[in-house]
DNA sequence: AATCACCCCAACCGCCCACCC
DNA sequence: CGGGTGGGCGGTTGGGGTGAT
């Protein structure tokens, strides 16, 4: 049982911007005497607002410990890190990042990271590779767009080749991504594939700094999870579903166990797929599209398991096996070694 | 110069939960 | 125990700013 917004409301109170004036009164009022209950503050500060009004403008705005400017690289992906795990809960997510209010947090969440997201074929909600229909409808364009310029050409001569090329292998690796992820959210057992979980270079978890195999998380300015054997008691209250997200979920917040009962928690609707390539780039002539700045886009120095250079040699390979037949054939055989059979 | 479309973000809305009496 | 209240939360809105036409 929720209850009405503003009583004072009915009575007439200002609504819309603040004037500077307005904010003055509440600033000098409140340190000078704290704000104590918010229902009666305006009438004791002088201010003709709710007082639902006046919290709102003190904690997202006036409070002198706000942090004004441009989010940083590291803040954006802390705040993608966080999102990953706990979802659109914005007051958990500010409370990593000092000075920054939930709402500051849910707008740049909403106006910047989740278009750049999407842009990159990421579902901006489960942090996966895109499956809705729309997307791969463009894609399938992309490919198509890819084939007309193949023509061109070969009619016109071979200026745009690269071009060609790269549009083409984006097409194509997001194709795969989207095919692997609908095969993954049928049978794929991450923990036991180290072809997918395993692979620092497959891993979104890795491509943000974090190994979920060695640490809990890694987050900035917070120790909350330093502590292995929270992480491996959640992990193992994880285990049936072999839901590391879940487990780093349970870590991170004390409140999981209260929700978990009610199987309501959010992030982990999202999470019982696993987990897929995060981000991929068309070619490495077209340079690493790394959304999230220098610090997690260098997938190539992190691989250990793969005998190629780069993560993007190694796709690239896959695909030039696709004209040998091998690669289908990988495809299946990795199918092949998981419990259950896939559903095309 | 005028109009339009889109973007951004402060502010609002409505729901929920914890606490108090 | 139940109702009322304070405060917190996530989602949404609307108006100003800006770039395109």
């Amino acid at each position: 049982m929720g209850r009405s917004p503003c009583r004072e409301e009915i009575s007439g109170v200002k609504k819309g911007p603040w004037t500077p004036e307005e904010d003055e009164k509440l600033i000098d009022y409140i340190t000078k005497h704290s704000h104590g209950s918010w229902r009666t503050l305006p009438k004791r500060a002088g201010l003709n607002r709710c007082g639902k009004s006046c919290r709102l403008r003190w904690t997202n705005y006036l409070r002198p410990d706000i942090k004004r400017g441009q989010f940083t690289e590291e803040d954006e992906r802390t705040i993608i890190n966080l999102h990953s795990v706990l979802g659109n809960k914005w007051s958990k997510i500010a409370a990593h990042l000092p000075g920054r209010t939930d709402n500051e947090i849910k707008n740049y969440w909403n106006t910047h990271i989740r278009k750049k997201l999407l842009k990159m074929g990421i579902d901006p909600e489960t942090h996966k590779p895109r499956t809705d229909l729309n997307h791969l409808m463009s894609l399938s364009q992309l490919l198509g767009m890819s084939n007309l310029s193949s023509v061109m050409n070969s009619t016109w001569g071979n200026n745009h080749l690269g071009l060609q090329q790269d549009i083409n292998q984006l097409a194509k690796i997001q194709l795969l991504q989207n095919l692997l992820q609908l095969m993954n959210s049928n049978s794929f057992v991450n923990m036991g594939n180290p072809y997918l979980f395993g692979n620092p270079n497959l891993n979104p978890l890795f491509l943000n700094g974090i190994n979920p195999l060695k640490e809990p998380v890694v987050l900035s300015g917070s120790e909350r999870f330093a502590n292995p054997s929270v992480y491996s008691q959640a992990q193992s209250e994880c285990s049936q579903q072999q839901d590391v997200s879940k487990s780093l979920a349970i870590a991170q917040d004390p409140d999981y166990s209260k929700i978990s009962s009610t199987n309501t928690y959010h992030s982990h609707e999202n999470q019982e797929e696993n987990p897929l390539p995060a981000l991929v780039a068309a070619s490495p002539r077209m340079g690493t599209l790394n959304p999230m700045g220098s610090g997690c886009g260098n997938l190539a120095q992190t691989s250990e398991e793969s005998p190629s250079n780069t993560f993007f040699d190694d796709w690239e390979k896959l695909f030039d096996d696709e004209r040998s037949g091998s690669y289908w054939k990988e495809i299946l055989e990795l199918t092949s070694t998981s419990a259950s059979p896939i559903m095309w």
